[in-house]
DNA sequence: CAGCCGCCCTGACAGATGTCATGGCACCGA
DNA sequence: TCGGTGCCATGACATCTGTCAGGGCGGCTG
């Protein structure tokens, strides 16, 4: 055993969650925060300054989201190792997260007694994932839209018209159009809305 | 005074959001969480069990939500005063917390510190209100839709198409297609998908 | 009570949306 | 080299959507 105290860093966008979440971890003896912060963004600098054992990473957060974080720390840092601990359980966060090289993949629902364990674990080099999670994110598999379809898809999400989608992404609107009714197609929906529900749902946008 | 020690009951649906809140509140030497709850039929009943001072209620939980329980909180048990924890900051939901008796009002993105004094304040009977929050919710306003608009727009959220929202609340297409119209022109909006988003925000939904 | 106002309901019509058939282009294996 | 495959792009056409004008009903006020 090198150090007997696991070293950690909290991000997370909502500061009373990031408080508490602290405070709960602080309570365990070989536990320690040393470093919190609030944005994606400021996630790299705050690792290079502290070194933390593990980083606890949420996945929405303002700037750079936690997968990419993910990614630049493993890049960067590699003696960090990451654990994302997310709100929504969406399927392709879990694949993303893990293609991106975190060690771990925890929701928010699972109880606050198996947080620490979830952070002794991955300081040790286990995986842990959250097993309900890992199975839908098989069922979802990965995404099925091309990266055209993504971008209209996600140039949709604000409702807006296929004239305003097709000015934004200098494209004609037939192409729009169709680019849309493949994505409504793949995701099983009727609707662009629907699609966009569904893929959010499945994390693919 | 009474008790020296505040008693406390929360209530949040992200049992880590949950156990970690626990964790920062019994930190404080005069607040002892005394109850935990992760949905929101579950509150009533947990109040008139524990009887607790002050009761944290998330607005986001299954079943009943935080602004219902907190109505019924105040009609059963009028010794509990309630102070909502939201994470989103909809100023709609400021407005209909009030109106139901909640004491305070507090998004998940002020410091940790403060949440403590919050409850001490909420206790003493003061009232407590994020302010910048409190600007919004007069700007936006009280919602603008009728009755019939919001269960129509409501029923628009998942993307359905006109014919299946008609079957739904067994009205005529026609009636429908107006009472969206109607959504979109008060909600400065272009499309029925963009009325829905704005209509969320302000938490007219 | 008459008039007015707001809400609800409905059908008709122009404009936006989703589907389909078609073609160009790059990449890959035979 | 050539056929096959997948992605991107586009226009035409049927369908759906949003707007508008209109009528019925209940409550409020002068």
């Amino acid at each position: 055993m090198s150090d007997p105290v696991i070293r950690l860093l909290l991000a997370d966008d909502q500061a009373l969650v990031r408080g508490a979440l602290a405070a709960l971890l602080n309570l365990e003896r070989d536990l320690e925060v040393v470093a919190e912060v609030g944005s994606g963004d400021e996630v790299l600098p705050a690792v290079l300054e502290h070194r933390p054992d593990v980083a606890l990473l949420d996945v929405e957060m303002p700037g750079m989201d936690g997968i990419a974080a993910t990614a630049l720390v493993r890049a960067k840092a590699p003696g960090t190792r990451v654990l994302i601990v997310t709100t929504f359980g969406r399927p392709g966060f879990l694949r993303r997260a893990l293609q991106a090289g975190a060690h771990g993949f925890v929701v928010k629902d699972t109880p606050a007694a198996e947080l620490a364990d979830a952070v002794r674990k991955v300081h040790r080099g286990l995986r842990v994932v959250d097993p309900q999670l890992a199975t839908d994110s098989l069922v979802a598999g990965e995404s099925p839209l091309t990266p055209r379809e993504t971008e209209v898809l996600r140039a949709a999400r604000d409702g807006s018209t296929v004239a305003a989608i097709s000015k934004r992404l200098f494209l004609s609107e037939g192409t729009v159009r169709n680019h849309l009714s493949a994505a409504i197609g793949k995701t099983g929906a009727t609707t662009r809305a629907e699609a966009v529900l569904t893929a959010e749902g499945n994390g693919w946008l």
